[in-house]
DNA sequence: CACGGGTGCGCG
DNA sequence: AAAGCGCGCACCCGTG
């Protein structure tokens, strides 16, 4: 049962459709009483919800209370359609760019407020009935509709797990937050640095004999370090280390505690934390792989200094769930590499590469799968490359053919099949200008290198962008596991507070919380299954129940 | 004074 | 200790 919801002025109109998608009912409603409306539905059967955009519905029905269990983002399928190599010939991909192609409007962070993203006559119409008929033919008529319907009904629940992720937000102690920024900077001083940071730029301008050393200007930071008679290129703090000198220490401290203040310091804490939860606003679909990415209060950026900040409330706990080796499992899994799906049997997957003799140690495995995923060319992780390539022969072809396919300028597809986008016309006519007779070696480099480097992002996005797809399979699942844990609403019972690529956090009554890290588990092996079927490969998940987020792992 | 690019660093 | 991929954000700094 499909219920597809649009709003027309005041009101909203919903459209009924039967099992072949024809209407079969329309009625309209106010907006005040759809909250009832949708939590009634949802309480006889679980209908699939289309609409718009999410986050222009959902933040109310939260509000209200109203959880659902389905819906369909109509705005990221469309954008997933629209690349998809597999629905190239569909009208979707064919038509020339409109309502549904316009950059959504950015969300600045009114979690709650009701919707928010209604801007009246801004673009074209949408009709939702007909776009979301026009993506199912795109869809029906695609080589492998049951992947793409996973790719989109997973998307879509990504969304749902994204708003209900702000609306609960991450419990988080202003008071452990400021008690460790003040231990780590010192006292705030007014209209000045904290006192730590002042005692280090006196160091360092003693040291550099540089009174008017400025740490926060690269430009003269660099100019005065020369001036002290060290050879640096750069005001990088890797590079920094490489130095012997007596300021570098103060420097390296006070570039790092600066980081903390300005990232997250006090300025942070007051504009993202509110009532203890932290509720940054997560962007699914944001990255092209098909990752989230974030907008506001960097909430996939959140350093592990201040974590300990993150706390349950009283009686609750946080069961801090991390997928282990994410990555080189997937890429197990999806190039169907038996000898690797073997290494991954084991708890920790690199020590099981070790074991098959093909590297010495547990880092030349990890930089050597990393150098494979990345495209790396140079140093040791580059060397373990022919070991692996042996001992891995379908996996590593598999990342191989991705980076080649990429350097001729091809699309590549995720297991679901999320599409890459080409490079840029520009790109084209570099390669094709570097293919000319007179073409000079510089011409010819510099388009080699281009076309290397968008086989390293191909190469990279096939894998990086399963991933995304099972860390989306696995939270769909998860969400729904969670929900029929408890009753009432979904802050009252074991839910999502926060995701980070192939790590989430739950937080849950302590009663529940082992049952809940038990759920954590067999939602990461039905993500396996349900992306991969019964492909030998083990998809790990490290669980820990605690009382601070810093004591994970 | 606003804006956009570059730098640097946090996360996976 | 490895150097490849994907991001967001704060800040500086040159430009208009």
């Amino acid at each position: 049962m499909h219920l597809v919801l649009a709003a027309v002025g005041d009101e909203v109109e919903v459209s009924v459709l039967d099992a072949h998608r024809a209407v079969q009912d329309v009625r309209r409603m106010p907006r005040a009483a759809l909250p009832g409306y949708v939590a009634e539905r949802e309480q006889r059967a679980q209908p699939r919800w289309v609409w718009d955009d999410t986050r222009a519905w959902y933040p109310a029905l939260l509000a209200e209370g109203v959880r659902v269990e389905r819906c369909v983002d109509l705005r990221l399928c469309h954008a997933i359609l629209r690349r998809a190599a597999a629905t190239a010939s569909s009208a979707i991909a064919t038509a020339e760019a409109g309502p549904w192609d316009e950059e959504p409007p950015r969300v600045t962070a009114h979690p709650g407020a009701l919707f928010e993203l209604e801007t009246p006559g801004a673009g074209a119409p949408r009709d939702p009935v007909r776009e979301f008929a026009l993506q199912r033919d795109a869809v029906d008529a695609s080589p492998d509709p049951s992947a793409l319907s996973l790719l989109l009904a997973a998307e879509s629940a990504g969304a749902l797990v994204a708003a209900e992720l702000t609306h609960a937000g991450l419990p988080w102690r202003a008071d452990v937050h400021d008690a460790l920024l003040t231990e780590a900077l010192g006292r705030r001083t007014p209209g000045g640095r904290p006192e730590r940071l002042e005692s280090l730029l006196v160091a360092m301008r003693d040291a550099f004999d540089a009174p008017h050393l400025n740490p926060d200007s690269p430009v003269e930071l660099l100019r005065d370090l020369r001036a002290a008679g060290l050879a640096v290129e750069s005001t990088r703090s890797s590079e920094l280390k490489r130095q012997r000198h007596p300021g570098i220490a103060p420097l390296l401290e006070y570039k790092k505690l600066s980081r903390l203040l300005t990232a997250n310091g006090w300025t942070w804490l007051d504009t993202w934390v509110r009532d203890g939860r932290f509720r940054p606003v997560y962007v699914p679909g944001g990255v092209v792989t098909g990752r989230w990415a974030s907008d506001g209060g960097g909430a996939l950026q959140l350093p592990h200094e201040v974590r300990d900040a993150v706390r349950p409330d009283p009686g609750w706990r946080l069961v801090v769930a991390d997928a282990a080796q994410l990555e080189p499992r997937v890429l197990a899994a999806m190039s169907g590499d038996r000898a690797m799906a073997d290494a991954g049997r084991g708890e920790d997957m690199y020590d099981g590469i070790v074991a098959t003799g093909a590297v010495r140690s547990r880092e030349e495995a990890k930089y050597g799968m990393l150098g494979a995923m990345y495209g790396g060319t140079t140093g040791p992780s580059a060397r373990v490359m022919p070991n692996l390539a042996r001992t891995f022969p379908r996996a590593i072809g598999f990342v191989e053919d991705a980076a080649r396919a990429g350097e001729r300028g091809e699309s590549v597809t995720t297991r679901l099949g999320r599409t890459s986008p080409r490079p840029s016309e520009r790109w084209f006519e570099q390669q094709r200008a570097a293919s000319g007779e007179e073409a000079g070696p510089a011409l010819t480099e510099r388009a080699r290198s281009e076309a290397r480097s968008w086989g390293r992002f191909t190469r990279n996005f096939v894998v990086q962008g399963t991933a995304a797809e099972w860390a989306l399979c696995w939270m769909a699942e998860l969400r729904n596991r969670l929900w029929r844990m408890g009753s009432g609403r979904l802050e009252e019972r074991p839910h999502l507070v926060f995701f980070l690529h192939d790590e989430v956090v739950v937080h849950a009554p302590q009663e529940l919380a082992e049952a809940v890290a038990a759920e954590v588990q067999a939602a990461a092996a039905q993500a396996g299954r349900v992306l991969f079927g019964e492909a030998p490969v083990e998809f790990r998940v490290t669980t820990a129940v605690v009382e601070s987020y810093a004591d994970a792992k």
